[in-house]
DNA sequence: AGGCTTATGGTTTTTATGACTACAAGTTTA
DNA sequence: TAAACTTGTAGTCATAAAAACCATAAGCCT
């Protein structure tokens, strides 16, 4: 007996050339006006329809899984060339109700005023949401979910990864919003700033906001060089 | 066509209750005489016939991905209720000669004292390597335990998981030597024990070390309750 | 008893942190 | 045009922690 296999994150005929029993799942964070926001997709077709969900796919049988889920985000956001890391493999054997499949989850960090997201052919619909008010997910994808948050607040304070939720010019007190929104703190403007200006992470522009009714900040952007050799060797960033 | 598969990792006929393209493999870590080891096993059969490797082996269809980790080491050296986390998946198209296998690696801490290792059936050989005397390993194993190892130097400053390569009690000095050899650091010993005594982890087991050439030590062993606290909520150790 | 090794207790200097004050630079309003 | 308001930026001070030391205590060995 030939088994027919119907590829529910698509809804289409699963292709030989995808591994059977593992999908990648990606959490996409943004950031904007002083919210951490998810990229979520609600499936046109197949069992998911209607539901919210996090972006994923299939692995192909000759791309590894970093590769696979680069182009998977590509696929279905247009995003390309971004941070994205793997978290780890999710595995009960029930978190998938039409059969046992492992999914492995990835987050990524992007710039939203650098890209305009669009559903790609999978999914009718692709929305920001803000973290605080996630609609109820399919799957085990809450679960995902939290982890990456957890895995993002660990992070964000042993490498300087929040940079690629901001846009290339940012003031400090964006980066300082950013951190009090992502490890849920409230902190004191200037001692934020003195630390973060004494690691040297941070190169003055030269420059100013434009358009604000208030006095203007000036703007930074980071040090590519000092960037990669802190999130190497790793920092420490305690608030 | 019928395909007959063999399992690499057994040399078995593969059984139809496991997934096919997923394994699993344990870099389990151990402590002796200030040095950091590793378990190792070499296989008796199977085309990794003679090789080093990491102990691992397949997923059963019923069971979640942590269940199988646990059972794969207990079947393999006879471990059990040991600290066991995962790394993450490894995909590489390439990795595994034989066909498209991804493996989920984990990492385990062992108090060697505690456990006698005995090879399981599957493997002819077990046997303690310390990190820096590793032999020739097999596929990308030598990969998973790189980045088990960045992992380890990662978690040991965040949480207090040091504690799960040493004996019951142990000596300051001991713990010292250990964080010393994970971080490839070295420390001093006044500041060492301030520190470690300051967050109030240590119980003082009111008693000395013995049979040692010189001033006996005290002995510690550590607060059950302050570790899971604190490795709930993160501490923070830097050197 | 004297010498050796390791454990443990202090001291001092430097540096980071947290809380707070003050003022500067623009916008808005009256 | 001046006052009020908002946000940015600089400085101060008390406290805590870290790093680099020195000193002594406790036990073994010859």
């Amino acid at each position: 007996m030939k088994k027919t296999l119907i590829n529910d994150e698509t809804g289409e005929r699963k292709k030989a050339s995808v591994l059977s029993s593992v999908t990648i799942d990606c959490v996409i964070f943004g950031f904007q006006d002083g919210n951490l926001e998810v990229l979520l997709v609600k499936h046109a077709i197949g069992i998911r329809k209607g539901k919210w969900g996090l972006p994923g796919g299939w692995i192909k049988k000759e791309e590894g899984i970093d590769e696979a889920a680069e182009r998977l985000l590509h696929e279905l956001t247009g995003i390309k060339d971004i941070f994205l890391e793997q978290l780890k493999a999710f595995g009960e054997p029930d978190r998938f109700p039409m059969g046992r499949i492992i999914t492995i989850g990835y987050y990524a960090l992007i710039n939203k005023e650098k890209y305009d997201i669009k559903a790609g052919y999978t999914a009718s619909e692709a929305k920001w949401f803000q973290i605080n008010k996630l609609p109820e997910l399919i799957y085990d994808h809450e679960e995902i979910l939290e982890y990456s948050l957890q895995q993002l607040r660990r992070r964000v304070r042993q490498a300087p990864i929040g940079f690629n939720l901001l846009p290339e010019k940012f003031t400090l007190l964006q980066l300082m919003k950013l951190y009090e929104e992502i490890l849920g703190t409230e902190m004191d403007k200037p001692n934020f700033r003195r630390k973060f200006l004494r690691m040297k992470l941070l190169v003055d522009r030269k420059e100013k906001q434009k358009d604000v009714s208030h006095r203007a900040a000036k703007l930074y952007s980071f040090d590519d060089e000092i960037y990669r050799k802190l999130t190497e060797k790793g920092f420490n960033f305690e608030f």
